[in-house]
DNA sequence: CATGTTATGTGCGCTACCGACCAGACAAGC
DNA sequence: GCTTGTCTGGTCGGTAGCGCACATAACATG
């Protein structure tokens, strides 16, 4: 896992050999700081990245400056689902909100990837329907649950994004990713932190007990993780 | 406008005569009752929706059995992209939100469309993008505005997929859509009609001032209307 | 026109979250 | 060391929207 592979991520790595191949040349390992703008609401993409040790996150700023995120990349997925579907770009803005690594790949070239009908096409519309599903819940989790049970479900989607369970994160970043004010986290990690079901510390977070998390979290976490493995399970072709 | 007509649907409309031809034959004129659920949460779906005379709400029901909505569909768009998407069915429900017509085509029929290539899958892919705006504007909504704010933009979605100015709806069925309490419908709507931009009885409202609305609507409306417009403008084919 | 049903209006206490602060605590650089 | 910026912790008032319990009003039906 330490070297960079394209197959960690799992678009990448559900291809069969003989679309993989042709396709390698084309990726180009890149280096994702925290905070970096893939890109900004409205702006043109010049690549589409699958994500492998990074994670980014798409939402909107609204005009007053506050924001909210729709849905989280990370290695089970591509960002600039808009090349494919034909739109180009969108209103909301794509952030780094874990550095790392991804595989960039030409928009023409993906483009044209998807134009051959064939299983990458399978796989992306695949993943699309689970981005919109992550986004449909999202919305819906927004409405009626509350700030810890989000917490919960943001903690558990991007634990599941890494290797390991230590997440490098401020509560100001959490904040701002879940649309809620900064003392509010504070106060849900907090809770969380005496329970023992997590520890941190300045910008570090530890999940100490993950099955603490899922008996804390709304069910909009297993219908996320439910529908992407569902959508995406039956289209492994490669180890 | 009276009589049913497949180009009452932006979708169907915006077909090259020579792709719509064909189609024609296959499109079966369906008449669907307010409450109609066309498809439950997991369920197979048999037909896609080319909505003209009536919408439909996409939402998702809480194991609690709260609910909200994360879309709408009316005449400019499909109801079942999962269809062509390639999962077949979603966590979400679809229900008639306002009666009145729609043309249902066989999934297999749709998908066979789809798989051709042309401008349908083109057209197909763009509004699914728009649907996906519509979704990520939906949660950043419920996180940061008000409930005025929400119903105004409620109300102008409905009413641009609407061919008159009145609605046949309960304030009980709204707060269902926008997953609040009906008490807080019944005093924002009360807000509206003293301010005279709205007027209402048992289960119909009227519009009466449009741009009023537009005066107090959060941007969350105008962001999923241009996107919408600048994602199918260009797709247009016939007249 | 009497009756049942469904839709709307109102009043209450309650809670989760917001906004605006300030204070302490840690990390990194000089 | 000391300083500076960043991150976390806590407080206090304010409020939007919830849950609940009713009262009233419009319509539909026989």
């Amino acid at each position: 896992m330490s070297s960079p592979n394209p197959s960690q991520n799992y678009l990448l790595a559900a291809l069969p050999a003989a679309e993989f191949e042709p396709l390698a040349t084309h990726l180009e390992l890149v280096s994702l700081r925290l905070g970096e703008m893939l890109y900004e609401p409205g702006g043109q993409l010049s690549h589409a990245y699958f994500p492998t040790t990074a994670i980014v996150s798409l939402h909107y700023v609204m005009a007053s400056g506050a924001s909210a995120e729709s849905a989280g990349v990370g290695n089970e997925g591509i960002v600039g689902v808009s090349l494919f579907m034909g739109g180009n770009t969108t209103p909301s803005a794509a952030v780094v909100q874990t550095a790392g690594h991804a595989y960039r790949l030409d928009s023409h070239k993906l483009s044209q990837e998807f134009k051959r009908a064939g299983p990458m096409q399978q796989l992306l519309l695949r993943y699309t329907q689970a981005l919109m599903t992550q986004m449909a819940q999202t919305a819906a989790c927004n409405r009626h649950h509350s700030l810890e049970q989000q917490l919960c479900r943001w903690l558990l989607l991007t634990l599941d994004r890494l290797p390991s369970n230590d997440l490098i994160m401020t509560q100001e970043l959490i904040a701002n990713m879940l649309g809620v004010r900064r003392e509010g986290i504070t106060e849900a990690a907090g809770n969380l932190q005496r329970a023992g079901v997590i520890s941190y510390r300045r910008g570090h977070i530890a999940v100490l007990d993950r099955a603490g998390l899922e008996g804390r979290v709304c069910e909009c976490y297993a219908v996320v993780r439910t529908e992407l493995s569902r959508l995406l399970s039956d289209v492994r072709y490669r180890q």
